[in-house]
DNA sequence: GTCTATAGGAAGATAGAC
DNA sequence: GTCTATCTTCCTATAGAC
């Protein structure tokens, strides 16, 4: 996993980014960071206070680039309902899971304020952009009046996040696609 | 924890379905589940071949009364849409999560082919059952002749399943209560 | 900045006495 | 059936040399 050319604090980062997201924060030992980083003990230690330390810098860094795909993604639809499909529908590895959401079911991330914050942060952010789109849609006259866009964007994120669940447990693709399929054909009955 | 009056080998079982629904497979340790049952090593490795045995039985007694309380909770209603929401506005502590969805997050046991058992054919037989339900709406004309039972039956686990996730991650019960709110919202508009 | 040495404790289990 | 002893390896650092 040693990257040439890269600083030992950012091959640090990325290892521990890439470990957490397979074993989660109780299943990542600072010792396999470092060798998947190509890193001793001392370097670790000289960059990062311990573990919680780069783990949070890791939870950042990733919490980023899912933002920043999500973000992407949803720029893509014209409609609200083509953005919320969007980010519905976005091709996933579910056998992977979500390296965020993946956080929260760890006891120790939930435990500690400094290390749940990234990804409490992230959801907040998602369901609160999702709302938006889906209020503007209500407003415009496409969407349905009655439907409530905080509600419906939380829906959304949760769909995708127990697909993963799902996905998991059966080993395969298939239940998450399931949940998203079901998902895009509520909300398209959604239209005004 | 030590509860009197109970067989040694039940209550490694009891303390082993709770740490692990606190702190999923790889955070829990048979050293704990041995305090808090108030038994030895010795005990311990007599009644059960080791930690994945244990785990192994506990998943499978946590599985079964997930199972009892979800049919309980799905006979209370009278139409297909009732039953539905019955399950998804079942009360529960969304903090706390699901003690069969959370396995499905550790390494440990999606890896091993025993320890994921029970959890896949806990959610094979839910969707299954819900997808059973909303089949028979839509054969009786209680709902659209479109919808897709499995697909929605998916989704909704999918949304308690991705609710534990964000209400984790929030550290509140709040996001929980309104994906149920949102799926209850889009599922009430299939009504044929 | 990076390395090796060292350390106290926990993880997961085995052995054998009682 | 249960208990204590023992074992090897890993965990999460700290110390100090280079």
């Amino acid at each position: 996993m040693y990257t040439a050319g890269m600083e030992t604090s950012e091959r640090l980062i990325e290892s521990a980014q890439a470990l957490l997201w397979e074993r989660g924060y109780v299943g990542t030992s600072p010792k396999a960071i470092q060798e998947r980083a190509g890193a001793g003990q001392g370097s670790m230690y000289h960059h990062f206070r311990g573990k919680p330390d780069l783990a949070v810098a890791a939870m950042r860094r990733s919490a980023g680039q899912l933002r920043a795909q999500a973000e992407e993604q949803m720029a893509r639809g014209g409609t609200a309902l083509e953005k919320a499909t969007a980010y519905l529908v976005r091709e996933r590895d579910a056998l992977r899971g979500c390296r965020v959401g993946r956080m929260a079911m760890d006891p120790d991330v939930v435990a500690s304020a400094q290390l749940r914050e990234p990804v409490r942060e992230t959801f907040d952010w998602l369901t609160g952009h999702l709302a938006a789109v889906l209020a503007e849609g209500v407003a415009s006259g496409e969407l349905r009046p009655g439907l409530d866009p905080d509600d419906t964007a939380t829906m959304i994120v949760a769909v995708v996040q127990g697909g993963y669940v799902l996905a998991r447990a059966a080993g395969s693709q298939e239940p998450f696609d399931s949940a998203v399929r079901g998902a895009v054909a509520l909300l398209a009955a959604q239209a005004a």
